[in-house]
DNA sequence: TTTTATTGTCACATATTTGTCACCCATTCG
DNA sequence: CGAATGGGTGACAAATATGTGACAATAAAA
């Protein structure tokens, strides 16, 4: 399952990105109309959440754009308070719209909602760093295209939380909380814990591709550079 | 400037997470009451944002808790109507409240006006002197847009401490103080340390850029000019 | 119950980080 | 000028942290 988010606000297109990823998402980002029709072209997602400000093309040509050639669920985001969007914006063929602000969960909810309604749902497409992917739900990691991993719980949840928070590093008492929650769990286990995903995912344990250590802090998922 | 979470909703917690880091917070995260007063006793954060349902331990006894022997600002979540949530918690202390659902832009506004209001907000974490950056949580340093450069423990207090204070002269016994705690350290380990974090960040060892020192009194780091 | 998969525990090998020390060079001051 | 002081440097040892494998304990499945 993969979004197309179109907004100029980075930041507010990163907080949609992370909420729908942490859903299984696989997120494909715009900041203006004429790179998110390139992108759509390119792409064919799933779903399209379209901020109707946008510069040069706003929201609802790009929706119009998409709608004589389509029938992806779009989703718009609009200031909370101008009805006249909203209604143009569902005469236009958007499916849904969302007021700003508008919390996360809610986006997901709609998100779900859209697509149920459209028929589509398949199984949500997992986490993903670089060409690391996760199923989560079915507990199985993938490396590119190569055949899935199958993980231990443990494994799963170290992972899951390694991906959600790709790129940074996370403290040794983090993690071990998350895993196994408070007051359970010490460096030992998650060192094992450490070692045994790595000998899943990692092709060649002695240089590793994926994680990072930082000694007397704690481990990292290396995203997409660094 | 650094934030505890404490929630035992993950995913929520987790959005948080992602909101202040954002910002430049350092965040630390707790799943419930109990663990969430160790993480505030070890870790001494600048800000809290509590959950009001929490298991075992609710928000309001563990704001309580906490306002018995700090001041540290607090933040609380509460389920919108509950209106007896809010000046109950108001009256045990905290500083403000969020009703649920709330946009991420929401929170990190209402966080930093809690923290000017407390008369604290420092640089958020990314540290900067000149050209030279560190990123505090990740324990690199990196020269304009040089590679990150990994740094020790101590390298990292170290240079925290220099960078904190950039542009000033501090003492040896200072600098000591901050990076061993008192009563350890003494000059030759600092000596030690100096010569091993400008062997990674200056370029060339023998006219320094950044560092500066100062015979019989100690070191500095050089600001922007001068 | 037996079997199997998963997780926890431990001992040990390595790697990294830190502390110690001896020696050099520069500056200051008698 | 030459000793005294203080900082810079490199080598090496000590202390810590991390990686790894073997095996026991436990939980789940047959």
């Amino acid at each position: 399952m993969r979004a197309l988010i179109v907004d100029d606000d980075r930041v507010l297109a990163d907080i949609v990105a992370f909420a729908l990823r942490r859903e299984g998402f696989e997120i494909i980002q715009a900041h203006d109309g004429a790179s998110g029709l390139r992108r759509w072209e390119a792409e064919n997602p799933d779903l399209i959440i379209l901020d109707v400000n946008l510069p040069e093309i706003d929201g609802f040509t790009f929706c119009r754009q998409i709608r004589e050639r389509s029938t992806t669920p779009i989703i718009m985001l609009t200031v909370r308070g101008e009805d006249n969007d909203i209604v143009r914006g569902l005469e236009i063929g958007a499916d849904d719209y969302i007021p700003k602000p508008f919390s996360p969960r809610q986006l997901v909810a709609r998100a779900f909602a859209v697509l149920r309604r459209a028929g589509q749902m398949a199984t949500p497409t997992p986490h993903q760093a670089g060409d690391l992917q996760l199923a989560a739900n079915r507990r199985e990691a993938r490396i590119g295209y190569g055949d899935p991993i199958p993980l231990t719980p443990l494994e799963g949840k170290l992972l899951t939380y390694l991906m959600i928070n790709a790129g940074q590093v996370l403290t040794a008492d983090a993690i071990i909380d998350y895993v196994w929650g408070p007051q359970s769990g010490d460096r030992d286990m998650l060192r094992q814990l450490v070692h045994r995903l790595r000998d899943k995912i990692e092709p060649d344990p002695g240089s590793p591709t994926y994680r990072k250590t930082v000694p007397g802090l704690g481990y990292g998922l290396i995203a997409d550079n660094d």
